[in-house]
RNA sequence: GGCGGCAUAGCCAAGCGGUAAGGCAGAGCUCUGCAAAAGCUCCAUUCCCCAGUUCGAAUCUGGGUGCCGCCUCCA
């Protein structure tokens, strides 16, 4: 497959731009993860699930893939949390790791290719820090670490602010071991109760931007195609983080920076910290992952996304409605054999569904819009149904697999918004079952002896059998 | 106060200078023994408001209004 011309939104530009591979058969992306102190919310679901689709659209594409996804497993909160449940830090965090995981799993995001911690990098990150003292943008105060960021002329390029402006908007307390108020620790100074290493500077622990710029050199280099993470991380998170890097190495890391959009909840951006959220356990319980998936996908990644209780339900009809369409093009498949050629029907819908195939694979090329790319899908639907329902027995097998082809691909394959077929040992008798009940009940019609069809059709839906009647022959679905 | 973003039909949502994708809901029709599903047709002369640039603007510029986010931990 030849390679389509990808666009990106670059959040260090504000522009849409081409995107260049440094490798041409191979893209590094790093994306910030979680601080591992409570519950995965639908806010954690949606980057990953974006960054799942990216990444699947690559390989699509022919590349290959690495992507490194950090935990942030020393902070504040996580120690706050320790104390609280008189735990060791380490192992709040290890729990919310594995939550996070499971959360993950149940929403079919693909595992990244590695998920480095801050508490394994400790000697890596003091190293960097006294790569920033001896190069003169930080310095040390009183067992604390700072980046001097009067010394990064550079500084504020990624939230477009000055750094005059920074300083007055600082409603907090000043640290008085700070040369500036805009300074950020790069290493904080040990407290009793705290986990804390040894380090140059006495015992302490790193600072919060520290640990990505250290571990995406490690793993990716120091320079990468992505850097991505939500749009609330752009300041003062990755701000650092540039500084940093760019200061240690000098020059840009990251080619393009990618933001996602926040999730609100009830008008308010869904967040840990103040207990707006819905958890993505409870959500997996009361939905299916692919609905999820279908719901966090409707909307461009940029764009803010609305979460209320009952919005599942409102997008799940048209959901179910590209479901439906996949399941009746397998049973359908199953029992047409076409030895005929294909005629002139046949060769124009074949030729529409060309078209949209290469329409769905530009949409997500264009920057990753994966709202275009379902638009694309339901117009397949459209298609496909139109051609069966005007066909009828006349439907050539060929048409049926290259839209079924399509759906699956995209849909499932690189959207993940298809629901799987249950495939368990069940299976294999139920479906010869319910045929042999059907083949029966046609013979019923046949006869005109409605009253019992009726009734089997009825006692099948009531134990969870959806039989349609149709011109090519009953379907059923579960 | 500084910096971003957004405002498109009843609702959700694409659109990135060439004359409004798609989904849901609604109306009518077709198919059908019935039911269900599906298909077809219709459903924004118009994109928050006001100026301007242009042959041409939802898209660009300037000015309003209203929401949201960041500036403090945050995906």
């Amino acid at each position: 497959m030849s390679q389509l011309k990808i666009k990106v939104y670059n959040s260090l530009t504000r522009k849409k731009e081409d995107f260049v591979p440094r490798d041409p058969e191979h893209v590094s992306i790093y994306v910030c993860g979680v601080t591992p102190y409570s519950q995965t919310h639908l806010g954690h679901a949606r980057p990953s699930v974006i960054w799942d689709v990216i990444k699947r659209f690559f390989r699509l594409q022919g590349y290959t893939v690495t992507h490194v996804q950090n935990f942030t497993d020393v902070d504040d909160k996580i120690i706050e949390r320790a104390n609280q449940e008189g735990l060791p830090a380490l192992a709040i965090s290890k729990r919310y790791i594995e939550e996070y995981f499971d959360s993950m799993d149940a929403l079919g995001v693909e595992r990244a290719s590695l998920y480095p911690k801050v508490s394994e990098h400790i000697d890596e990150i003091i190293d960097m820090v006294q790569t920033l003292i001896d190069g003169g943008y930080a310095y040390e105060s009183d067992g604390n670490v700072f980046f001097h960021v009067a010394s990064f002329p550079e500084y504020g390029k990624l939230s477009n602010q000055r750094r005059e402006d920074l300083l007055e908007g600082t409603r907090f307390e000043v640290d008085p071991a700070k040369r500036d108020a805009a300074d950020f620790a790069l290493w904080k100074k040990a407290k009793p109760g705290e986990p804390a290493w040894d380090s140059p500077w006495g015992s302490g622990r790193p600072g919060w931007h520290i640990e990505c710029s250290v571990m995406s050199h490690k793993y990716l280099g120091t320079k990468f195609d992505f850097h991505g993470g939500g749009a609330d991380l752009i300041f003062p998170h990755h701000e650092n983080e540039i500084a940093q890097s760019e200061a240690a190495t000098g020059e840009p890391s990251a080619r393009y920076w990618v933001h996602n959009g926040m999730l609100n909840l009830k008008d308010a951006k869904m967040s840990k910290s103040t207990g707006n959220f819905v958890s993505v356990e409870e959500l997996v319980k009361r939905y299916p992952k692919e609905l999820i998936r279908y719901y966090i996908l409707s909307t461009h990644y940029r764009s803010t996304l609305e979460y209320y209780d009952g919005k599942l339900e409102e997008i799940s009809k048209g959901w179910r409605r590209l479901n439906d369409t996949v399941i009746n093009l397998r049973q359908l498949m199953d029992k047409t054999k076409s030895d005929r050629e294909l005629d002139e029907k046949d060769r124009k819908v074949l030729e529409v569904l060309d078209s949209l195939q290469i329409d769905f694979l530009e949409a997500l090329a264009d920057d990753f819009n994966t709202a275009m790319a379902i638009g694309v899908l339901f117009e397949i639907v459209r298609e496909v149904n139109g051609y069966m329902s005007e066909q009828g027995e006349r439907v050539h097998e060929a048409v049926l697999a290259k839209a079924l082809t399509i759906l699956e691909e995209y849909g499932g394959g690189v959207l993940g918004i298809l629901q799987e077929d249950e495939v368990d040992g069940q299976h294999e008798l139920v479906e010869p079952l319910i045929e042999l009940i059907l083949e029966l009940r046609e013979e019923l019609r046949q006869e005109k002896n409605f009253s019992l069809a009726d009734k089997i059709r009825i006692r099948l839906g009531e134990i969870g059998v959806a039989v349609e009647d149709t011109p090519q022959g009953p379907r059923w679905k579960v």
